[in-house]
RNA sequence: GGAGAGGUGGGUGAGUGGCUGAAACCAACAGUUUGCUAAACUGUCGUACGGGUUAAACUGUACCGGGGGUUCGAAUCCCCCCCUCUCCGCCA
């Protein structure tokens, strides 16, 4: 959620940094927004006035009452009653408008970062890096959905009749290698500075709102309607809601977190012919840092977040790109991101298998988290995430671009986790 | 699931109707002093939204788990809800 102050202040630069995403309602909500924080001014202000009067009239009441003069006491009783109606009416009044505004606020997406290029959607997203040379397979070269079936490593049919579509359920070398990836990443996340966080898998309500699941997002999360919790769709939501209102302090930063945890998300109409396999699942693991950092340094921290992940995909060889995303395909929340896509060699398919975004201070003005600096000035703080990384489309080109006639090699890094070299 | 206790500022914890936005202590921060460390002393020390200011100073209102009520006036009294803890039961 933008701030207020910064939209009243910064009308023109919102409505045009908005424009690069396409959101075409900008201006009209940009103006309902500033003229709702108006009304709420003026109405808190007329509001504080009567208030302010009904509190000097008690404490003369008080006075009254001890030195005996009560007629003089009922006689100002009078006064404030009608007082209290005016300001019931106002205080109702203000709420409406504080809710009207919040309501429009949660509307507004994000203001893109100057760097961001305009475009209308994934076309126009612009490759700023390729790394490492895409696979050369045979043409009988099989794509991962038939590679596990051969291997017997992950199972679709058991996911589906124990929970349904999406679910996969990974065998022998299958689960041995989801394990082993999942420990990969997690040591070398350590090594790098991260604090290794085990968050629960659920959330309440405050928490998807925290991080912008809620409102805008109801229908991705699995909702558990008994209790009011949801199924995290990242780890994002529970780690990043570890400092839902919180004042950090100076030596509090930077915060660098790193966690594992399965990953669920209901895609509800995203199914499509090339989803299949491992490229879209109900239930996925996946392993994600987040940063908290001042906001002079959290372009600083995005770039150190991108390369880590390169690294990772570098010692996994695999051949990937850095795209940054255009206005048009980043995510409401976001600022700036970067996707980082793996070259699934059968399917001959770029796969999203990381996205790393600096929120600036969208979740932190929600989450209310904030630093107060060394002057004592409290200040909103600026939020990243990244995806190091999200397991099953690295499974998949990992399975894709290693196979040969003897069976799927085993990246070299991976062996200590695997404790096998090959798939066969 | 059954029974009980409790939710006050960063922490402990006082506070049963006005002088309490909240004692005291601890922590934190700033300063003074002792050669350093430690200690001592002094001061500062909640948040949000307004007004005000170049920025401060200053100032108004609200907030003692959340919501509602009683009252001229509520942390304090009443009602509803939520949460936490303890014991028992069940159980990984």
């Amino acid at each position: 959620m933008l701030q207020v102050n910064f939209i009243r202040e910064e009308r023109e630069k919102v409505i045009v940094g908005l424009g690069k995403r396409g959101f075409k309602e900008a201006a009209v909500l940009v103006d309902k927004a500033i003229s709702l924080d108006k009304e709420r001014r003026e109405i808190q202000q007329k509001n504080d006035e009567i208030l302010g009067e009904i509190n000097r009239l008690s404490k003369e009441i008080g006075g009254l009452m001890k030195s005996g003069k009560k007629d003089e006491a009922e006689s100002i009783k009078g006064k404030t009653a009608e007082l209290k109606k005016s300001s019931s009416e106002l205080s109702t009044k203000l709420e409406q408008t504080e809710l009207a505004l919040r309501d429009t606020l949660y509307l507004i997406p994000n203001v893109p970062h100057e760097s961001v290029p305009a475009g209308a959607g994934a076309d126009d997203n612009i490759s700023v890096h390729e790394h490492g040379a895409l696979p050369k397979l045979p043409e009988d070269a099989l794509p991962h959905w038939e590679l596990i079936k051969k291997y017997d490593i992950i199972d679709f049919d058991l996911g589906n009749k124990i929970s349904g579509a999406g679910f996969p359920v990974y065998k022998g070398k299958g689960a041995r290698l989801q394990r082993a990836l999942i420990n990969f990443f997690l040591e070398k996340a350590t090594a790098e500075g991260y604090l290794e966080i085990q968050p629960p898998i659920v959330v309440n309500e405050a928490s998807g709102y925290g991080t912008g699941q809620l409102p805008d997002k109801e229908g991705q999360m699995y909702h558990m309607q008994l209790d009011n919790l949801y199924m995290i769709p990242t780890a994002e939501v529970p780690i990043t809601n570890l400092y839902r209102d919180v004042i950090l302090g100076e030596s509090d930063l930077p915060v660098k977190n790193v966690g594992y945890t399965p990953c669920f998300r209901r895609e509800a109409g995203s199914w499509g012919a090339h989803v299949r396999g491992l490229n879209r699942l109900h239930q996925f693991d996946k392993v994600e840092i987040v940063q908290v950092r001042n906001q002079d340094e959290s372009y600083q921290a995005l770039d150190e977040m991108c390369a880590y992940v390169q690294g990772l995909l570098k010692l996994l060889e695999l051949p990937y790109r850095k795209l940054l995303l255009c206005g048009g395909d980043l995510g409401f929340n976001s600022a700036m991101t970067y996707d980082m896509e793996v070259f699934a060699g059968a399917q001959k398919r770029w796969l999203e298998v990381s996205s790393i975004s600096n929120f600036e201070t969208f979740q932190a003005n929600r989450l209310k988290l904030r630093i107060k600096n060394k002057e004592g000035k409290i200040q909103l703080l600026h939020t990243l995430n990244g995806s190091a990384l999200a397991l099953p489309r690295i499974v998949a080109a990992i399975l894709e671009n290693n196979q040969t006639s003897e069976g799927i090699h085993i990246p070299e890094v991976l062996w200590d986790y695997t404790g096998f070299k090959i798939i066969n």
